[in-house]
DNA sequence: TGAAATGTTGGGGCG
DNA sequence: ACGCCCCAACATTTC
């Protein structure tokens, strides 16, 4: 009797590494690869327009690449409990592979569909695609979820080396008939820009993940820790959107780090390398965290934040959505993001830490925002780098620690080339003043054709008096010790 | 994955 | 020659 599998594609979609299609295909003759878009399974976190873009243009990638293979992507919109069944019956398929979703919602969902399609007679098999290792049920000597970064990363190297890579394969054996399907665009919800980025040097899809990945490996990673620090030149991995859709996994990607090193074996290549493996395993605390504190999307780690005073200051919020608080470091990224869904990490820094220490609105609104925006949004890194800057998450940054916008862009923007980009009205000033044009005299002004508060606005706050402002704040949430119990 | 305030040191100008 | 002052440069502490 023929065996037919559907393999759901979720937060994978790749075809090297594939352990739901590489599963499928070792007991099925024939595959059915199917992309459901389910909004209603992301709970309060439905994706967001930046994403969806992105994944409209990474579903065509796929569909070309299974295309190539003598195969398709069949994608249909809706909820997954009632398209599965149908599909199966269908095509007859009799099993099901599909990726773990980490996440409160999404385990959730998955957990009824496991349970829906065992009532209509369909195996499932559910394999890791996102993660190096299971990292979720990790825990310290008391027993509980780490809440620091080191001895979590510590533990979680302890755990081995992840799985080698497997390779694509070559011809995906099509069913006898295909159901049906919609295109890609299906994805899309009015007014998202279906071609966001697309003129900016990214390229959705496994193929521009793992070009992108040669590129780093090939000519970035000597010089990362420098490098990735630079929003003004490209020097970080540029890999979050890829890994976000699972267009590349982080198992591909920690072995050919572990290639880089064998292959570099230099000296000082090990601590940039070690430096860009680091940043994998920041990822895999960030789901550690997401999946023993689900309620951290919306709450603070630390309980003694709940009732934070956070200001009510729409104009405030305004002003830090459009890019327009006079702070050009601040602006340019606040516009990168706007135009390009994405943002230098150095960059996301220093506007989160605006945000919720110079104006002191809430971190949530700032997650919210970025999580509309980004086209590599995941909730569980957007979670933790909010809280992180907020200073209310776990491993958080010091409640004293406020960033300068000025310094920090004349230390990582050192030629202001980051601003010229994002900002053009500052495009001609010199380099001198371009990260506090406030302070230029007016001779240097009118040069550079800049009127402040017309073209360009004044600081929409004092940073030093919102410094003051913000360590005040705080101190009053410092002594208390309340902290959110694991889940 | 910070910055500002404060403390210390040492070189050079100068009486 | 010497002490004094100034201040840059660096280190430490504090927020």
């Amino acid at each position: 009797m023929t065996r037919r599998a559907i393999v759901m594609f979720r937060n994978d979609l790749r075809l090297a590494d594939n352990q739901s299609l590489s599963a499928a295909l070792a007991s099925a003759e024939r595959i059915i690869p199917v992309y459901i878009h389910a909004p209603i399974a992301h709970g309060d976190w439905p994706q967001g327009s930046a994403s969806r873009s992105w994944l409209a243009r990474s579903l065509a990638s796929l569909d070309a690449d299974l295309r190539a293979r003598g195969s398709r992507l069949i994608i249909r919109t809706g909820d997954p409990n009632q398209i599965l069944p149908s599909l199966a019956a269908e095509t007859l398929a009799g099993e099901l592979h599909l990726a773990r979703r980490h996440g409160p919602a999404l385990r959730r969902a998955e957990a009824s569909v496991v349970a829906h399609l065992a009532g209509a007679g369909l195996e499932v098999h559910s394999h890791e695609a996102a993660l190096l290792r299971r990292p979720d049920d990790l825990r310290n000597n008391q027993g509980e979820p780490y809440r620091m970064f080191t001895p979590f990363y510590r533990a979680a190297q302890q755990l081995g080396e992840p799985a080698s890579p497997l390779p694509a394969p070559s011809h995906l054996p099509a069913p006898e008939v295909w159901p049906n399907g919609l295109p890609p665009e299906a994805v899309l919800e009015p007014g998202d820009r279906a071609h966001l980025g697309s003129d900016d040097g990214w390229q959705p899809g496994e193929t521009g993940a793992h070009a992108r990945m040669r590129l780093f490996f090939d000519e970035l990673v000597g010089s990362y820790i420098e490098g990735r620090d630079r929003p003004d030149i490209d020097g970080s991995s540029r890999l979050s959107a890829h890994l976000s859709f699972g267009e590349i996994g982080a198992r591909q990607l920690w072995h050919a780090a572990s290639d880089a090193l064998a292959a570099g074996g230099g000296d000082i290549g090990q601590a940039q390398v070690t430096a860009f493996v680091r940043q994998l395993y920041w990822r895999e605390f960030a789901y550690h965290l997401l999946v023993n504190f689900p309620l951290t999307p919306e709450q603070p780690l630390h309980e003694r934040f709940a009732s934070f005073p956070w200001a009510d200051d729409p104009e405030g919020m305004s002003a830090w959505q459009e890019g327009r608080t006079g702070y050009p470091i601040v602006d340019a990224g606040m516009r990168q993001l706007a135009e390009t869904g994405w943002m230098h990490n150095r960059v996301r820094m220093v506007a989160a830490s605006f945000l919720t220490k110079d104006l002191l609105l809430p971190w949530q609104d700032g997650a919210r925002w970025f999580w509309e925006h980004l086209t590599d949004a995941d909730l569980a890194n957007n979670t933790l780098g909010w809280q992180w800057v907020a200073g209310c998450g776990a491993d958080a940054a010091p409640y004293f620690r406020v960033f300068n916008p000025v310094l920090q862009g004349q230390k990582f923007d050192p030629d202001g080339a980051y601003v010229k980009r994002w900002v053009p009205e500052l495009a001609k000033m010199p380099t001198r003043w371009i990260h506090r044009p406030w302070e230029a005299p007016d001779e240097v002004l009118s040069d550079a054709g800049v009127a402040l508060g017309q073209s360009y606005p004044r600081p929409i706050i004092d940073h030093a008096e919102a410094r003051k402002r913000a360590l005040a704040v705080y101190e009053t949430t410092r002594k208390s010790v309340g902290r959110q119990e694991p889940f």
